[in-house]
DNA sequence: GTGAAAGCGCTAACAG
DNA sequence: CTGTTAGCGCTTTCAC
């Protein structure tokens, strides 16, 4: 079954190729065709069920209607809810998505933004970067490529973001911990430790000692790497959680360290919150039900997606000047559960 | 900063487009170009930063190096799970995908492999289908165009296919609750029924009773719609634990079930596993950590995703016949938790 | 109001 | 061994 063109429609109507061309483009009020050349033609695109080639299109205008989103990983639900955000938003807007996953691995994002680009001709970019440094962002700014940041950022780099306001929402987390009764706090977080919502997840939890006259301890301070979160969170609460010392209460950088948290908990025969009090950056839907219900800071995941594709929608449809840049910060809250409810 | 093209290289080198092309899609050998050649092309080749333009190779040969993925919602983490193995092993072949939500909508499910056939002409499609009838996938088979299904399928109609062997797995979870000693047993599912997959968990149900002499009983089977999930179970639940042979335990067909369920029950101030014991199919990380954990019915959710793109791969490269047909049908299987322990 | 023709970047006959 | 040429399907001047 051979795929219908523009040519079978132009010659099945004894007409050419430019007037089918214009009429489907919409474009034949401002060369002034007849209506009912219009209308013989566009009933017969229905009928032949003609749908236009995107290749050929794009080879011919330079547009490709194509948007790349690279994420660590897409079967995250905190990306996979962005990434369905994206797509709803995009599809409205005659623009497709193409999502990746960098794994983490910065050379491997560097590769999907090189081929999302030269090969795929995508026309813009919404990435969360795992760069230790915005080189290719400041290389992608130099040529004017439209891209939106989201999650992370490169602090003093002037580009287009849509982020959570993680510092805040960090120290209100731990202010939390705090005001109901914990003194010894201790945090978990990722390496590697350049990606700016962990580093400012750290210092919320900084601050918030800081402003309750605390002194931090770094001993309390954990880095776990992205791939042995499991095996490195058992760890460190067993250290915390043994002595004369054990540390009151923990305060955990996502989703993921929550739930290794809770394992490594359990494992060591002990519970939540009696033994340990435990807060998660990142809410999931299933910590209403956990045992017990994790407090966690939950974030606007939608409006993550859905602003970054506008933004940079509004960029390749020159809404906004090329070279002037917007920031979109996003509120976050604690959630309270029973977790930290002694 | 323009773009990089073949005949840039080619001016820049004193040579033809020809032989680039050739040397860049290694075709260099089978034509006899000189070694030196070859290498002084291909370090011209790094050294401009060079990458074919996809649209237009696409349109020269007809290959557009884009595989369809087509599920209900990307958000679901079922289907991010899925849709992660198939990119990943999509890649590895120099294939990239593009993924779709349908939101069970057969409506929206047509349009989209519509688009993404003739608009943006993928080469192949992986599809969870959502259509009433077979209708279009016999089309699709009919102009031979290379698809599998993936988790639901059409009984009778021979394509290919990878799911999960619902009605087994089923049969064996219902089974268990019997065998640790529930009679009466609740099976909620959802609508529209004519999803293979939900069916087959229904029948499977309807199995496990008949096997163990326990009559099935109408009013012990409810189907909620998609978009109503909390609510509907919500009352199922209140009139199943009301009244004077309330239910011992139910059945549900999905993991969002479960978790409404769960809701239900705690907000009629029952407990389970005491009150009414639970089981789910399609497991979740944290029904390993949920109040009380929840026995459920895992998936080889990777390898479904795997093996798709492999059976893709093979009819697109020819390795298997495009008129035959493959099925791959996967064992699930109960691990059982807290939520079925009494 | 409508059509002819050029060309986007690439590959594949074919020629030499 | 290497180059010339045509053409994939579309949009867009430009001409009538």
């Amino acid at each position: 079954m051979k795929k219908v063109t523009l040519e079978d429609i132009a010659k099945s109507l004894g007409v050419s190729k430019t007037l089918v061309s214009l009429i489907i483009n919409n474009k034949a009020r401002e060369h002034g065709i007849s209506p009912d050349t219009v209308e013989r033609v566009q009933k017969r695109v229905k009928e032949m069920n003609y749908m236009p080639n995107q290749a050929a299109r794009g080879l011919r205008t330079g547009k490709s209607n194509l948007i790349g989103l690279i994420v660590a990983d897409i079967s995250n639900p905190f990306y996979a809810k962005i990434s369905r955000a994206i797509e709803d938003l995009a599809w409205k807007n005659d623009y497709h998505i193409m999502v990746c996953s960098s794994d983490e691995d910065p050379e491997k994002e560097l590769q999907l933004i090189r081929i999302l680009k030269e090969k795929q001709q995508v026309e813009g970019l919404i990435v969360s970067p795992t760069q230790a440094n915005n080189e290719v962002f400041r290389d992608l700014k130099k040529e004017n490529f439209p891209f939106v940041l989201i999650d992370r950022y490169y602090p003093k780099f002037d580009t287009n973001l849509v982020v959570v306001d993680n510092l805040r929402s960090s120290t209100e987390a731990v202010k939390h911990l705090i005001d109901t009764g914990s003194k010894r706090i201790g945090m978990i977080s990722l390496s590697p430790s350049h990606i700016s919502s962990l580093s400012e997840r750290v210092e919320g939890y900084k601050n918030a000692l800081r402003d309750a006259g605390l002194k931090f301890d770094a001993a309390l301070l954990e880095e776990v790497p992205f791939h042995d979160i499991r095996q490195s969170v058992r760890e460190v609460m067993k250290k915390w959680l043994s002595g004369s010392s054990p540390v009151e209460a923990v305060f955990v950088a996502n989703n993921h360290l929550a739930v290794a948290c809770m394992e490594a908990v359990r494992d060591l025969g002990k519970k939540i919150p009696d033994d340990v009090r435990l807060i998660s950056y990142d809410d999931v839907d299933l910590f209403r039900f956990s045992n017990p219900p994790v407090t966690a800071v939950s974030q606007p995941i939608e409006e993550i997606g859905t602003k970054s594709v506008e933004l940079l929608l509004d960029i390749l449809s020159n809404k906004i000047d090329r070279h002037s840049t917007r920031q979109v910060i996003l509120p976050a809250h604690t959630i309270v559960r029973a977790s930290t409810t002694k």
